[in-house]
DNA sequence: TGGCGGCTAGAACGAACGCTCTATTTAGGG
DNA sequence: CCCTAAATAGAGCGTTCGTTCTAGCCGCCA
């Protein structure tokens, strides 16, 4: 049998689906067969149908990246050194998924941009998410506040949008490039010396 | 009447619709609807159906986001003024829109990912057409090539990225701290002196 | 005037959509 | 052992999808 419960399932196969093919381009029975359950179990757990459902996606991957993107962060200390681990951990499973496993929300959040759905504002609370993440660890490295919200509101955009370009092309280079320059513009910011991380 | 031939109204809301709503989540006789034509007219000048009007619709929104581009790269001659000059025109065209009208191509780059359809490559050149714009004019104020690649792929991943997360918030903040933060960037390349624009 | 493409117009088809509905199976406490 | 609620199972609803098809309208050359 299966370890993981019908409901996760669910959820873990419409969250991937999603990701590849977009909220609208994903139907309720197509998430049911994925997650091997019925149509039936699927409005069970979901009676307010597909957008319950979707929103419970999104969510799923908003933390499964966030996950993702926390342990990248804390591979390094410096924090140049931790924005290109994250450029290239995304290279990683990039390419290691066929480049079809990208941003877990993306598609979905444009898809939906004029409707002011619940699916619209799980996104935006996700990259919200990400990006308390990106500027957590340029606090804690010692930049000034205001520094530290542009560049990761900054970080985050370009991480998106380099996924995306990877994933049109079919490549790393894009993935790489925005590791480097983004190593590159982090490394222009002074680094308080009395508040870098004591060893 | 209408000034505009049918073909071109068809492409043009096509582009439109495609941009707002994605390319699954844009029917054919919606875009007839908004192209004030008919059913008819649209199989009649695209008989190979709707992925045929998509491609066209595509081709027409990365010439036109193209055209944009290289207006506001023109506008500026240092490169870090020009690139912020891109940030400030698509946050402004972004806002005039209502946060609906950003980038024609990402949401159906996204939604045919795994598809390798004409729709995919297309999207693709687009994204290698702009690229291509930035990459010139960043070697025609003096970078070196390579350099030059990285940032240009860099500098059309955070537009791309930040257009997305200014819709998806509603705001231009990311859109401005992305200007900033790339005229940052590009400014920390030493232009050969010799080859600065002559005036 | 007659005919002929270029274009417009929309009815109709099979497939797939999201969703509702009724049955049936399963699990646990009296 | 039975009863109840949770969960599974899938047929079928109305609608919309992309597409096909035929019929009619218009302007041009003969």
């Amino acid at each position: 049998m299966d370890q993981t419960s019908t409901r996760d399932r669910i959820v873990i196969a419409a969250s991937r689906l999603i990701q590849r093919q977009g909220y609208v381009g994903t139907g309720i029975k197509q998430i049911a067969k994925e997650a091997q359950a019925t149509l039936g179990s699927v409005y069970h757990f979901f009676p307010d149908g597909k957008e319950a459902v979707g929103v419970a996606a999104i969510k799923h991957g908003d933390q499964e990246f966030a996950a993702v993107l926390r342990e990248a962060l804390d591979s390094e200390q410096d924090p140049s050194a931790a924005v290109a681990a994250c450029t290239r951990q995304l290279a990683d499973s990039l390419r290691e998924s066929g480049w079809i496993d990208g941003c877990p929300v993306t598609a979905a959040a444009l898809e939906t941009l004029g409707t002011d759905s619940e699916i619209q504002r799980a996104c935006a609370a996700a990259l919200r998410n990400w990006e308390r993440l990106v500027y957590d660890k340029l606090l804690h490295s010692g930049l000034r506040a205001e520094d530290a919200r542009d560049l990761a509101t900054t970080i985050i955009s370009t991480l998106e949008g380099a996924e995306v370009t990877a994933q049109v092309n079919r490549s790393e280079e894009p993935l790489w490039a925005a590791g480097r320059q983004l190593a590159r513009l982090v490394g222009t910011y002074e680094v308080a010396p009395s508040v870098a991380q004591t060893p």
